[in-house]
DNA sequence: AGCCTGAATTAGACAGGGTCCAAATGCTGG
DNA sequence: CCAGCATTTGGACCCTGTCTAATTCAGGCT
């Protein structure tokens, strides 16, 4: 491991920390994964990347990682494939192209975005956030009638 | 089973084979539950249903069913709910309100919204449909730090 | 009606994501 | 060193969804 890692390790512990996540090995860990190579991930590829040097995290603690991430806003969770969630370590608004076939997700930044003509929300509710999702598909090259 | 009941069941064989699909007793139930009550479902909330007066459906062919009313563009599928894929009989275009604490599904009609700003999509894609969640959430009585 | 053939249905085994729990471990202040 | 709390862990478990091989059905034909 080399100085820039240790350096890389003691940004993520801080960030954690603001957060008010008391860092541990495993949460450093998992951050680092999410953090460095900001990439969608399931909770399945996040433990496996992590335990590819030495098997060091469990299965459970991913999960309950994950959730408390999610809960102090860390990162986003998506719903998108029918098969499983995945994480988004990019908490700027922003949407979402998902390719239909090759399950490829892309993001779109949310700054030229805007919805207009939505109804007002029934009463006693807030909005929490919107989602969009464009969802894509290769071309129409022989598209059945 | 009332008279009515049997001409509504004569209209959704109609109506599934105006779409291509012979209609068989299991798949007219089907549509009968997913039709009469407009109500987005999951397949274990179908299968359930389809069986409360006999017994009288696997679940495999409700797997089997609901995709094949998926392809046949008789129902729409939603992936919203972490734990489960809910399918919607509402096939105009219309977008949804998802109450992330009751994870209650409400329909929005589209016919007023438009999304201004979408970027191009990339070379050799076509959308498949623009899906639009508005998670929303009970008041914000006491909403933590 | 009876037959035939492909389509439809079925039970149950299976796979994979995600949750749960009780035990073990680690960490902190006294 | 100990008590007390937070964290981690393995493994059992649940649930959604898929698959398969065997059975039943639909409906056109004679």
């Amino acid at each position: 491991m080399r100085k820039g890692q240790h350096r890389n390790r003691e940004n993520i512990a801080q960030r954690l920390r603001r957060h008010g996540i008391t860092p541990t090995h495993q949460r450093i860990e998992i951050a680092h994964v999410l953090f460095t190579r900001r990439e969608h991930l399931s909770a399945d590829q996040i433990l496996k990347r992590v335990n590819t040097r030495y098997a060091e995290t469990s299965k459970a603690t991913v999960y309950n990682t994950l959730k408390l991430f999610l809960e102090k806003k860390l990162i986003r969770e998506l719903v998108v494939d029918p098969a499983k969630i995945v994480y988004d370590p990019n908490t700027e608004p922003h949407h979402h192209l998902y390719d239909v076939v090759t399950g490829r997700l892309t993001d779109v930044s949310a700054d030229n975005i805007r919805v207009v003509g939505l109804p007002a929300l029934p009463q006693g509710t807030v909005a929490d956030g919107v989602d969009i999702i464009i969802r894509t598909r290769p071309c129409p090259a022989a598209k059945p009638a």
